[in-house]
DNA sequence: GAAACTGTACCGTCCGGACGGTTTCTTATT
DNA sequence: AATAAGAAACCGTCCGGACGGTACAGTTTC
């Protein structure tokens, strides 16, 4: 995971929960690593804390049960995903900025949070409502796109239908375009997109 | 699952020669169901056979082991989703038929099979390569509307990735759009397709 | 002194799979 | 037509093992 600093550091350094924080954010990333690994059954508490360096009693400081620990995987990834998506837009002023971060984001494919997202999706399968938090999140996103842009309404949502179907075909891995076509795909919504503005 | 019995005399009613393959595929939905309503950690063997009205041993008799079930069912709906579009594809001549089948196929959204479809993919992430054979599938399919279709390769990509990115949204509850929205991406697509033929 | 852990022991549950037995259907032979 | 033989389909139970979770007494770090 990278770019999680969203604000400026805080100027007065938290030795404290910097420990603490930073188990956690092994944990949550031992718990991608070892289901990419192992598959999601593979994903134990036991073999999580093992690969994190931590002890079962440790990991069960942090999170009370494994449904917690799931459910903060998806979170985490969700929310680094946004913090992504608002830096790429930032930097783009006019209409259209979101939703062009949104395909810029999909357009290499860069295969190393891919992978990691793909783990955390398939564990949050584990729970029935696992991906509650996370149909929530697409759902703002896609409010963003429709009302933040001055896009057409047609035309933003297939950016995103774009966006998220290149996202989930990395994600599994459902044989994915090669960077040529991706990127002319992303290409040509964009250029739909500027020329669609209103 | 008891069916009519309204036979008086014959005692026979009922040819059992497909007694196997319908048992089979009474265990394929049972274990569809029983994700849907337990989540992947619930489908064990001993439910996924209840369900069917099947004892553990009869379904062990059918599958040999829980990796075996699982691949089955991947394999069982995609196939099912491939020939709904052959069949889709199969009634409409000319260029981009395919291409135009497979927005036609999730343009409502409406699929009953969306929610089993749904299940099967969260059982595949059970096993490690769960999805292997999806990957194939969908690279076929691909590689379909590619060369099969006259069309533009890039618009081809496009109706590709919108087809699967309106499908996974639906699969996963990802903020799935309106009705109205969809169809007008859909639509939207399918002139692409019309005006870019070569 | 409190937070942040470690380490071990343990419990109840439940799972996948093996296995031996039983019923149902098909086929061959007489 | 009868029946023996055998395969196919299915039942019911048992077991080793692992997993999630609890408890708690110690130890390090700030």
């Amino acid at each position: 995971m990278s770019g999680k600093d969203s604000s400026t550091a805080t100027p007065t350094p938290r030795p404290r929960q910097t420990r603490s924080i930073r188990t956690r954010a092994r944990l949550l990333e031992a718990a991608a690593s070892v289901v990419r690994a192992d598959g999601v059954t593979g994903m134990t508490l036991e073999r999580v804390a093992e690969t994190a360096g931590v002890s079962k009693g440790g990991l069960l400081y942090h999170f009370g049960s494994k449904r917690e620990l799931v459910l903060a995987m998806v979170d985490e990834t969700l929310a680094s995903a946004g913090d992504d998506l608002e830096q790429l837009a930032a930097r783009d002023p006019g209409p259209g900025a979101f939703a062009r971060a949104y395909l810029d984001y999909v357009r290499s494919g860069e295969r190393s949070e891919s992978d990691e997202a793909a783990s955390v999706f398939a564990a949050a399968t584990l729970e029935p409502d696992g991906l509650a938090s996370a149909g929530a999140t697409f759902g703002a996103w896609q409010e963003r796109l429709r009302t933040d842009d001055g896009v057409d309404d047609t035309v933003a949502l297939l950016a995103r239908v774009v966006g998220d179907g290149l996202w989930l075909i990395d994600l599994f891995g459902l044989a994915p375009p090669d960077q040529a076509g991706r990127a002319a795909v992303c290409d040509l919504v964009t250029s739909m997109l500027d020329s669609a503005e209103q």
